[in-house]
RNA sequence: GGAGAGGUCGCCUAGUGGCCUAUGGCGCCGCAUUGGAAAUGCGGUUCGGGGAAACCCGUCGGGGGUUCGAAUCCCCCCCUCUCCGCCA
């Protein structure tokens, strides 16, 4: 969530900003009417509850002093005090909630740098590696496992349903390896690793951004209210959630594995094939809470973390800025990481890292102190997947795949693997 | 799931309807003392909202209720601990 003060502040610059991400805009001029209000209601709530303590804290001495008629008479017009504050609270209630939740609704603002853009498209690209092999030199990955008996996905949605991946055999022993791989060059980069629950309750998903803006994407156990998580993002941020942490302690990086649960509501048809688009997948998430000033740099070093994963991978990849209108709802500015499938012959999503700044941190009311005297401040949050499982598997089969129809494993991945090839 | 005990300002803790405008200790910060320190003494030390400020308001796990008035009484929920049951 943004901030009010901003909003108030300058409200005509919000608007512009919340424009570039094309989200509407109409929310921002009723939430400055509803803060007027508002203000003016706790401004006289105040004042007649600063009286009705002092009249209380009379009260109390002339029912000491057994001054009962007198004490009776002052009775009755506290009595009328506390009928005229309950009147302000219900309204003053509503109010704040109608407050909140339009607050909830608003994006945050884009990082001036940020590219404006219409989609995906628009996104530029910043740098890349490797040389991306022709389409159609290598068949798609669904034929490369079911070939090698990698995985098997008839029987996955059989088990679970579309969209849920059993991998078996050497796929499974694959896709582990991968998940040490990648934890190891985390670890080797400073980021503490985690171990986190997989479902979250409400506050966490709120936290994040996840509520309201994604429930339909989320799985969501309705009996026990809780939520699945669709990123390792949102239990990771929010193990702070709530606290104030001393300047000395920053900056935090922590990494964690996870597998992530995704409905994919409405993304029907659209690279579903394979391991493109599953309900189900593995990921290793970099988190970063970092001061204020330093944010932005952090999410350079993020990023080179997320690409050097590829690069461990010798995937041919490329570094995309997320234009506006793919930015996303919660981050100020972010990258993504695309690599090359030569089979399926377009660029593949492996990883999204984005400076959320204070947005997260504020809907979390997570902050920081500078020194021993300081005002708590909100800090700044980070993300990157390093990287996301399925589909960086997918490029990894199509891109090692061998003349004699073996998939070579990669020397950084080897000793997570235990053998060279997949034969 | 059942029974019980708890949740108070970083930590510990007092507090059974109005001198609670929340006690005391530890820790921390400042000042005094000192050549410097330790010890000692004095003062400060939750977080948030409003306000130029003085100051006012809220905040005792969360939410409701009773009352002129709730940390305190009642109801619901969450969390922690102990015991029992079930169980990977």
């Amino acid at each position: 969530m943004i901030s009010l003060q901003l909003i108030r502040d300058d409200p005509e610059g919000v608007k512009a900003a919340v424009a570039r991400k094309g989200e509407p805009t109409d929310t921002i001029d009723r939430l400055l009417a509803a803060d007027v209000r508002r203000r003016a209601l706790e401004a006289e709530a105040n004042d007649l509850r600063a009286e009705r303590n002092a009249g209380n804290r009379q009260l109390g001495e002339l029912l000491r002093d057994r001054r009962t008629d007198e004490a009776e008479a002052l009775k009755g017009r506290m009595a009328g005090l506390s009928t005229q504050i309950d009147t302000l609270d219900v309204e003053l209630t509503a109010l704040e909630a109608a407050l909140e939740a339009d607050l909830l609704l608003i994006p945050n603002l884009p990082h001036p740098s940020v590219p404006d853009g219409r989609g995906t498209d628009d996104n530029p690209v910043l740098r890349s590696w490797g040389t991306p092999a022709v389409i159609g030199s290598t068949p798609p990955h669904w034929e490369i496992g079911e070939r090698l008996h990698l995985f098997d996905l008839e029987r996955g949605a059989k088990i679970a349903g579309s969209g849920f991946i059993l991998y078996t055999g050497a796929g499974a022993r694959l896709q582990r390896a991968l998940i040490g791989l990648m934890l190891e060059i985390a670890a080797g980069h400073g980021y503490e690793e985690l171990w986190s629950p997989i479902l979250v309750n409400a506050a966490s998903a709120r936290g994040t951004g996840q509520l309201p803006d994604k429930e339909a994407q989320m799985y969501v156990v309705e009996r026990d209210d809780l939520y699945l998580i669709p990123t390792a993002e949102v239990p990771v941020t929010n193990v702070y959630r709530d606290e104030i942490l001393a300047a000395d302690r920053l900056p935090i990086y922590h990494a964690a594995y996870t597998p992530c649960f995704r409905r994919e509501a409405g993304a029907a048809g659209k690279d579903t094939r394979g391991l493109l688009r599953v309900h189900q997948f593995d990921k290793i998430e970099m988190v970063k809470f970092v001061r204020p000033e330093t944010s932005f740099d952090e999410l350079e070093t993020l990023t080179r973390d997320a690409e050097e994963v590829l690069e461990a991978l010798e995937i041919p990849h490329r570094t995309v800025e997320r234009c506006t209108a793919d930015l996303g709802f919660a981050p100020a500015k972010g990258y993504d990481l695309e690599a090359w499938s030569p089979g399926v012959g377009k660029w593949l999503e492996v990883s999204s890292c984005s400076n959320y700044t204070d947005f997260q941190a504020r809907r979390m009311n997570l902050r920081y102190r500078s020194g021993p005297d300081a005002r708590p401040e909100l800090l700044h949050t980070l993300n990157g997947s390093a990287l996301g499982m399925s589909r960086t598997y997918a490029a990894l089969l199509e891109t090692h795949l061998q003349p004699d129809g073996s998939v070579r494993i990669p020397a950084a991945l080897q000793p997570h693997f235990g053998a060279d090839a997949i034969r």
